[in-house]
DNA sequence: CCTCGTGATGGAAGCGCTCCCACATTTCGG
DNA sequence: CCGAAATGTGGGAGCGCTTCCATCACGAGG
């Protein structure tokens, strides 16, 4: 009879408890434990006694006390080194968030987004994760100086890389478009149309998806025997890239062809072009990078270098995902994905 | 001496421990963990013995351990119950975000990002939030049929709404703008343009925010005396809106003025009327509503109502964390924001 | 008929931390 | 100069859970 109260159990005070559901199933702890977790030996009899009182009870297990033996939280995190308004207004972003959770909703793991604006904010991060909050990070869009890289690896905290990190390359895994490949791709479609002046702005210096793409250019350029002196750079943000356009037509006002390094400042290159009165793309053809929905939307629309960011997020988060359940395994492992060219009206 | 290996503690396995740092300090786990957290009742001298050890230790606090006896997990949930796509195409969330963000990073609360597709995961999402994983929660554009508010209140989670909850309304906090009075303003400013052909594309049926604009708008032309039947239903996406103006236009060509529920749609709306050929303003004026950026950038730029998201979320997080540090203050609140009517090219 | 392996079970030892409580040590007003 | 209040300190009891290990029941094989 179970009439005795238990000497060490509350008995009603808010949830209930592991203890109270085997003191209910008639049964141990540890037999109940077994038979909410997966119920490998346990007897039919145990398991569905057990699963009788969990639901009448309502018991759900207390994460803390589990993950305080486990070692395990089941939840990554999304780190985002970026000032706020840029990580938001860029689909980039959205469609990466997209592709994690895609993943995690598979298995009953929870995202916690770190947003580390640069600076002190860093340190803040950095802590959290040292602290084992979380299994797993996934690092997105990080910049050359916050050494996030370095850091993480130094901690030991399984982590994936969405898009190259600057150092660390060997110590690392990250998945990443073939930025190189892609801007050579665009630029040679410029080329191939009859452009023989082609600008381009790039992006910030201090990420390696900018500087890569940077890269492809000049290649096809080179390649082609055109010169490659009209570069000007923005942030990756639609004002940076009407800015820049501006300059660019400003200092070499005989350009027949423009390479953006994202939509979104090809968007605002458009819209100076379409002040100066340069029809696109007989004028100046123009090229953009992603492909994530701003290109449909600009008039004309943009020809530009796709990259499937959600598949790529969901292949990064399932690589996270194998490191954190087997952290042997962790070799530095990349995957870089090709690149597609969509054509569209602006070149 | 501390050359006898105490028999408790396995002196270099992993992270240090309290024990550890208690021990290299030379004082006792309790005053240790005094000193750690904020130093009440602690001597300077044991205070900086502490604060030694941490640091040569490099000591972190296990956070399981922690939330195991305090009952706190220092984060909380952002909760989005939407089909994902929308999510994040849509720079509501984004505004939301980071004023949520901006508040968070003055304590240390961590924010988790709870994306709950309608239909199967709402479930798994309630069950994390009963799991008391995360100390409060707040929620956003939610829809009439996830009832989530009376979930959460049964639940007895700190939570706050973002936008007025369908029920519940008196059981639960939310800070919202006053989506009535702004779309009526909105609609005023069209009569007293001197439109007389008033249409409106309304938001999703299942949302408050849309429910409350359009009742705005039919409050406005009611008081004008103007038939209200021009409505078409959208969800708040760039797409839809095309596809509601396209509807409208051909249900009623006479129109000369259309007040739109959401930028994103109005910016559909625009592309459309001036593929129809119509001028806006003189042929037809557009009132928009958020202003979040979008309506600057449509061609014309868009006269909006304007609504301070990331304000607004900081107001609701702060008052989350309010009721999260004294659960007894859970009077339901709501706190409803004046929206402003910005003038630009459009009406 | 006895010994083994096998599967099911419960006891108990923690995981690392906070905090109550008792005790020791000051500090003061009267 | 003394009792009371204030201040520091350590012991120890958990928080709720998983998991190791010893135990036990039960057929199967010798």
């Amino acid at each position: 009879m179970a009439r005795v109260t238990s000497s060490r159990t509350p008995a009603s005070a808010g949830q209930p408890t592991l203890d109270e559901v085997a003191r209910v199933a008639g049964v141990s702890r540890a037999t109940a434990s077994r038979a909410i977790n997966g119920g490998q030996r346990v007897s039919a009899r145990a398991q569905s006694a057990v699963d009788t009182a969990v639901r009448t009870l309502g018991y759900v297990p207390n994460p803390a006390a589990r993950s305080l033996v486990t070692r395990r939280t089941d939840s990554i995190a999304v780190v985002v080194p970026e000032p706020d308004d840029r990580v938001f207004s860029d689909p980039f972003f959205a469609g990466t968030l997209r592709g994690v959770n895609r993943v995690l909703a598979e298995r009953d793991i929870q995202l916690v987004l770190l947003l580390a604006r640069p600076g002190a904010s860093t340190a803040r991060t950095l802590r959290y994760l040292t602290n084992r909050h979380v299994d797993g990070a996934l690092v997105t869009s990080h910049h050359r100086d916050d050494r996030l890289a370095e850091h993480l690896a130094d901690i030991g905290l399984p982590c994936v890389f969405g898009g190259r990190p600057w150092t660390g390359g060997d110590r690392v895994a990250y998945v990443d478009v073939d930025n190189v490949a892609g801007e050579r791709e665009a630029t040679e479609l410029l080329i191939a149309r009859g452009c023989t002046r082609i600008g381009t702005i790039a992006g910030p210096a201090d990420m390696t998806a900018a500087e890569d793409r940077l890269d492809g250019w000049r290649k096809a350029m080179a390649a082609a025997g055109l010169p490659a002196d009209a570069v000007e750079h923005g942030d990756f943000t639609e004002a940076s890239g009407e800015a820049a356009a501006r300059a660019l037509m400003q200092r070499h006002p005989d350009l027949d062809g423009l390479v953006v390094a994202s939509d979104l400042m090809a968007a605002g290159a458009l819209r100076v072009l379409a002040e100066l009165g340069r029809r696109v793309p007989d004028d100046i053809a123009v090229v953009g990078f992603d492909d994530l929905g701003v290109a449909e939307r600009t008039s004309p629309a943009l020809t530009t270098v796709r990259q499937p960011v959600a598949e790529m997020a969901e292949r990064a988060t399932r690589l996270l995902l194998e490191r954190v359940d087997d952290p042997a395994s962790s070799r530095p492992m990349r995957m870089i994905i090709p690149p597609t060219l969509v054509r569209r009206a602006s070149a």
